[in-house]
DNA sequence: TCCTTAGTTCAAAAGTTATTGAACAATTGG
DNA sequence: CCAATTGTTCAATAACTTTTGAACTAAGGA
């Protein structure tokens, strides 16, 4: 059971530009950006909308070429496409990812890390 | 006889990525970054669509803070915001006409050079 | 086996964007 | 002034995107 991806040069920039023009897929991308290395499952992006409406996100980004997802039980691991990204168009993801780094109105996954009780 | 644009501080890295997200404005830009210091009028791009359908994007690629139009007699001289673009997106724009600088893919200007007889 | 968890698919509704042609405005040159 | 040039605006339409809830599938644990 795998799910369908590009092939890193059959990654298109104006799909690519378009995909990340969109707040709630940008504020995913930042995510993955910043726990890199880590798979995560889309639970963990249920801050940006339903769980129907990240389905949709997700898929987008992955027929997009920027997100890979890999089918582990009841689970689709999700992880930036970073090195294929950087190989079809070199400092792109790392451009936007610090373009967006400093910008507060753009939306964000968090408020849900775990307490660490008193 | 001024046509409004966002600040720097203004310019949204998602309406950016949006608005670059289109062929036909992605084109635009490619064009202006080739012709970069030129200012150029609505004209040059008909390749690219019907004189209305121009007006239309070139508006959305203003208000994006993407370019500045500047009103001179009956033209409106379009350059690119680039100074700007860099002060706030540093490598956004260059990576991006990069990427596109190399796909055949996306559609171009060109083709009405001024020929110069024999 | 049955229940839960994780996520998809589908169809509908809502919203947005792109494209077109006709009409309009403003400037310039004759 | 008149005509040509340059580009905008408007309304209509077409096309696409986003969002939603209900129904569904597939795997895993009790």
């Amino acid at each position: 059971m795998t799910l369908p991806h590009p092939n890193t040069d059959q990654i298109s920039l104006p799909i690519v530009l378009a995909v990340l023009g969109d707040p709630t897929r940008l504020a995913i991308v930042r995510y993955l950006a910043s726990k890199e290395g880590v798979a995560l499952n889309c639970s963990q992006f249920l801050d940006l909308g339903s769980k129907t409406n990240l389905s949709y996100h997700l898929a987008k980004l992955r027929e997009a070429g920027v997100t890979r997802a890999e089918v582990v039980g009841t689970n689709r691991m999700i992880t930036l496409r970073r090195t294929d990204l950087d190989a079809r168009f070199p400092g792109l993801l790392d451009s936007v990812i610090a373009a967006a780094g400093d910008d507060p109105a753009l939306p964000a996954v968090g408020g849900h890390d775990i307490e660490v009780p008193a």
